[in-house]
DNA sequence: CTAGGGTTAG
């Protein structure tokens, strides 16, 4: 999904129980707009006819457009856009929704569920979460596979709800799904996502001695990263050592997972060991591998040592990504260094990585606290054209310096740009002192 | 089913 699709649909979000109430009697003809605030106005016009749309989505009668088959199976996650488009509320989008899960394509579009679950998560819509996938049951077929059922698992635990989590691992029998460690991952991993880490030594231990499931790699690499989570690093190497001790082996999630904490509280001494560990496995690191020293080495404000483990990794055809360059730009910033930090954007864009919302995070309130609002101005323009979310109050911090230096057009323009852009937060103020 | 950076908005 888009960021302007993210953002359309968490401002719906914000305003469902709003507009829920207020159109719910309404007639329910509402066209296809894109702001909350014009789909309640616009709620009595009557649609001039059925909007062309692409796949089996909303129309706005509330009705479901039905496609030839071969159309449906050629499922592409784009009607989100459409979807918040032409939904009068949430509850008609989620009635929408459960009406498109009816087609095996859209089910299986993980990341479709993905964002729309998180995004209801993250506007405490946790009845309607349970709504889409409690949903999924009458679907029981999907449901006597694990996968699908380990999947929504995942989803209940990416939105904190443990309980419900753990309720439809405890039905799966009933659902006639086959129960192994897939789903038992998936809920040891619920614990963690769902910030329940008090449940797991109690899950573990159960999962083996009343369900006899044994745990495997993936298994102790879960355990490994909820002491991981508990700052205890200790343990989680203790985990490693047994883990082994009961036939698996160590791999990247288990070393990068343990790196990461390393690195993060700066123990760079003890990290190195773990490379040697890594070495003497001839277990390869990866780009994860090296973006967690870059950022050890950061932390402890070793940027030239960074730069020399940017080249290392180049050696090694290790490919640096975006994470790579947003953490290297990070220790500059760090460092106070503007130069430096724009010398490395264009070095990012030279080595083709693409910047992220990030990448314009980091920089762009830099550049203004260096009073360097120009730069400031074209990186802002880059990532709204990006569609990317660079963060209402960074642009005003632009748009605020720009006036300051009596910029006002360039101000002006990219306060335009902020109204074109589909971001319903970006509202900035034109602060005109004078 | 397992690992990453920075944190929105009335």
């Amino acid at each position: 999904m888009s960021s302007a699709a993210y953002n359309r649909l968490h401002g719906l979000f914000k305003n469902s129980t709003a507009t829920a109430t207020a159109t719910a009697t309404g007639t329910g003809t509402s066209t296809a707009v894109s702001t909350t605030n014009k789909i309640v106005k616009e709620k009595t016009k009557r649609p001039k006819k059925s909007p062309a749309i692409p796949t089996a989505t909303a129309t706005a009668t509330g009705t479901v457009v039905s496609r030839p088959k071969t159309e449906n199976l050629a499922f592409e996650p784009l009607p989100m856009s459409q979807l918040t488009n032409s939904l009068a509320n949430l509850k008609m989008f989620i009635d929408t929704f459960k009406r498109t899960s009816n087609t095996g394509p859209f089910r299986y579009s993980y990341k479709y569920y993905d964002d729309v679950v998180s995004h209801l998560a993250r506007a405490k819509q946790h009845a309607y979460i349970e709504e889409i996938l409690e949903h999924q049951k009458r679907y029981k077929t999907d449901m006597t596979k694990e996968a699908f059922v380990a999947r929504l698992i995942s989803l209940y635990g990416k939105s904190r709800m443990f309980d419900h989590a753990r309720k439809l691992f405890d039905e799966m029998p009933e659902l006639n799904c086959p129960r192994t460690v897939l789903s038992a991952n998936a809920l040891l991993t619920a614990c963690i996502n769902s910030k329940r880490l008090d449940k797991m030594p109690e899950l573990f231990r159960e999962l083996r001695e009343e369900l006899s499931i044994e745990p495997d790699e993936v298994s102790y690499n879960v355990v490994v990263k909820a002491f991981c989570e508990m700052d205890a690093i200790d343990s989680a190497l203790q985990v490693a050592d047994e883990m082994e001790k009961n036939g698996c082996e160590c791999n990247l999630y288990t070393y990068n997972t343990i790196l990461d904490a390393l690195y993060g509280k700066g123990n760079i001494l003890d990290a190195d060991k773990i490379w040697d560990t890594m070495k003497s496995k001839n277990l390869d690191p990866d780009v994860r591998t090296y973006n967690a020293k870059l950022r050890g080495l950061i932390f402890a404000n070793q940027i030239t040592e960074a730069i020399g483990l940017l080249d290392e990794m180049k050696t090694k055809g290790v490919n640096p990504d975006v994470y790579t360059y947003n953490g290297l730009i990070h220790g500059f910033v760090k460092d106070d260094d503007l130069v430096a930090v724009k010398r490395w954007y264009a070095e990012m864009a030279a080595n083709e990585i693409v910047p992220d919302s990030v990448t314009f995070r980091i920089i762009i309130p830099f550049a203004s606290k260096k009073g360097d609002y120009q730069f400031g101005f074209e990186l802002s323009k880059v990532g709204l054209l990006r569609e990317m979310n660079v963060g209402r109050s960074n642009l005003q911090g632009v748009v605020d310096g720009l006036v300051k230096e009596a910029a006002v057009d360039e101000a002006k323009e990219l306060v335009e740009l902020v109204k074109a852009s589909n971001f319903i937060y970006y509202k900035l103020k034109l602060s005109v002192n004078s």
